[in-house]
DNA sequence: GTAGGGTTAG
């Protein structure tokens, strides 16, 4: 068998033992350390969250190529180990490698996550020494990893300056506008985009959403409403629509769209019940509740979250106790996120000393 | 042989 034929049978591996084997066959045929084959295998794991396994195949190597060691960082950073992937590319510099666009990508991907700004600014000096400040991969890495933390003028500075912007880059720069204090700035770039001449894509929708949401812009919400039934974008920019008009407070749009919907997600349940407690409407809430219940739907934390809520809200207290007992049975009614609301459901109940008891059993937990 | 941006709650 040629080399190739090793590479193909890597990629249908969806479970451990059947990459295991193939690692084996290709280890028999002598391709245990050639490098597109290990890089190929690093990659493999990396989908199996293994970074374990795809280190030691990088270890087996005695000197990995940089495509390598990319690879490897990138396992990391999708790993959220920072820390190893920040390591892996410090040795690899160690060694007398020469990191690239690529590299740089990972890294700072990984700084992004850690919201570690001041690896970043490191990471961001290495990239100008070696004159790649301007290439577009590495910009809209910076720019998400400024946005991400909070860092919005070192982001815009990053944008501002770029000589040739794409897509991806107008999409990270307008979603960190978009979560800021400045949400009206977001719709401003949104319009520069769509001057340039660049077609939004559903993601950018997606993006924009939370500044309309902020904004209350209901008539913008419902121009981007008809641009995703032109463009037939998918379920998620249906739920985001959910979401936003309920946000905008018009409750009836929001419902269409969620009765429009072909095949909905657990997202789209969750977002119509929080939709409707958001706008006070606690007994449509409790009526998708039991609806998931009559057909059987897998339910997500958010939708157990607003029914308690919205039990909480009607003081129904028999209501509240059985999707406390539901949350038990799914084993997570001990998340924070779960547990708050119902110990505020008891106690708007009147249930003072059940919540009393549940709030003395959380912090036991800790 | 390896790239970047995404929906619900809080």
């Amino acid at each position: 068998m040629r080399k190739n034929a090793y590479i193909r049978l890597l990629s249908p591996c969806k479970n451990l033992s059947s990459l295991l084997k193939v690692h084996a066959r290709i280890i028999i045929a002598g391709l245990g350390q050639d490098a597109s084959t290990t890089t190929h295998l690093i990659n493999s794991y990396s989908s199996l969250q293994r970074c374990d396994l795809a280190r030691s195949v990088l270890d087996s190597v005695p000197t990995p190529t940089v495509v390598s060691w990319n690879s490897m960082i990138r396992a990391y950073s999708r790993s959220n180990r920072h820390q190893e992937a920040l390591k892996m590319y410090r040795s690899m510099v160690d060694r007398g490698l020469e990191p690239d666009r690529y590299t740089f990508t990972f890294v700072l991907k990984g700084c992004a996550s850690a919201l570690d700004l001041q690896e970043g600014a490191l990471i961001r000096r290495e990239v100008c020494r070696r004159g790649l400040e301007t290439d577009v991969f590495i910009c809209t890495a910076l720019i998400d990893m400024y946005c991400k933390a909070g860092d919005l003028e070192s982001a815009r500075e990053i944008f501002d300056k770029m000589p040739v912007r794409d897509i991806v880059a107008w999409n990270s720069m307008i979603a960190g506008l978009s979560h800021s204090s400045d949400p009206l700035e977001a719709l401003s770039l949104f319009k520069k985009m769509q001057l340039t001449g660049a077609v939004p894509q559903s993601i950018s929708l997606l993006n924009l959403f939370p500044a309309v949401s902020r904004l209350a812009a209901i008539d913008l919400c419902r121009r981007m409403h008809a641009y995703g039934i032109r463009m037939d974008f998918g379920l998620e920019v249906s739920n985001a629509l959910i979401d936003t008009y309920a946000k905008c407070g018009d409750v009836e749009s929001a419902h269409l769209v969620f009765d429009l919907i072909h095949t909905r997600d657990d997202v789209s349940w969750s977002t119509m019940m929080a939709g409707y407690a958001h706008n006070g409407c606690f007994s449509e809430v409790l009526d998708l509740y039991d609806k998931m219940k009559e057909i059987d739907l897998q339910m997500n934390k958010v939708s157990i979250i607003s029914a308690l809520l919205a039990a909480g809200d009607i003081r129904d207290l028999e209501k509240g106790k059985q999707i406390h007992h539901f949350a038990k049975k799914q084993a997570v009614d001990m998340d924070v996120l779960v547990a708050t609301p119902i110990m505020t459901m008891y106690a708007k109940c009147g249930e003072l000393e059940k919540a009393e008891k549940l709030l003395r059993g959380s912090q036991e937990g800790i």
